[in-house]
DNA sequence: TTACTAATTTGTAATGATTATAAATTAGTA
DNA sequence: TACTAATTTATAATCATTACAAATTAGTAA
């Protein structure tokens, strides 16, 4: 369950973060939207909004979300970042043919190996690669 | 366990990959090292071997040794992709201090969840960050 | 060996995401 | 209203990776 916009304003006044206008918009399109999208994504889709927007921007409020915790950055491979609310423990899917990315439920915590006794955790990923069912079908028809 | 470095040229010999000196140097190295070396850190060590070294061929190498399935390549944030000599089902954890790459055993495939029934999987992954505990040392000795 | 062809390596330049920096703008406050 | 700090913006820099084309090497058949 991905927290509200509303909760996610009041995590930010708690942690003492301004909510200007772009931060506001950068943390309202990543509750609306659970679609993953790159730094440039963000850029884009918000210049419609606030055609003054600096890509700079949206990287330095993607970093101070990432730092305060409301935010994630994943990489899967191809050198580019992809953002997302932080939200209870799930995995990641990302389809190798159109790049999607899926979250699918998982419970890491269960995987603490014993052999990590000695070292301090702060963050658990587990993401897989391959085809989604759209995909999938798309070769289907080609064959 | 690691395949030994014979292993791996048997590998690319049943997949007609030619053995040349660059490329069994690279492969050497990866079955030698068990440190997840970046492939500008495989680059600079080569060349104290192979003065003519170009990184470009570090790089073509990494990507057929990837291909053959017999190197994977493993994105940890920080945008620099680090190889590893593809072995049985292991985890990642990774020093936020050091970035030092650690295996760790995991049984990967007990993870699949059924609603990723649909889905084509090619690739499972699990890793961690934290701090390891030679690092976790240290921060006690500064305090 | 020699000559020819294909594979491999090399160096350089291009790409593209991200970061650094400093000026311009905005917000907060007395 | 004026001042200060925070934020945003634009531009340039960085750095891993890739593209490309020339140079080298290896493989093979005469």
């Amino acid at each position: 369950m991905k927290p509200s916009f509303e909760d996610l304003k009041q995590e930010l006044k708690i942690k003492n973060i301004n909510l200007s206008h772009q931060r506001l918009k950068v943390l309202e399109y990543l509750a609306q939207k659970h679609c993953h999208p790159t730094a440039d994504q963000i850029f884009t889709d918000l210049q419609k909004d606030i055609p003054t927007l600096s890509k700079t921007t949206v990287y330095n409020t993607l970093r101070i979300m990432i730092d305060a915790g409301l935010v994630s950055g994943i990489t899967i491979e191809d050198h580019e970042t992809r953002y997302d609310i932080v939200t209870e423990s799930h995995g990641h899917f990302k389809c190798e043919s159109c790049g999607t990315i899926f979250d699918f439920p998982i419970d890491i915590d269960s995987l603490v190996p014993g052999s990590l006794s000695n070292f301090k955790i702060n963050n658990k990923n587990v993401y897989f690669k391959g085809l989604c069912p759209r995909c999938l079908s798309k070769i289907h028809e080609i064959k």
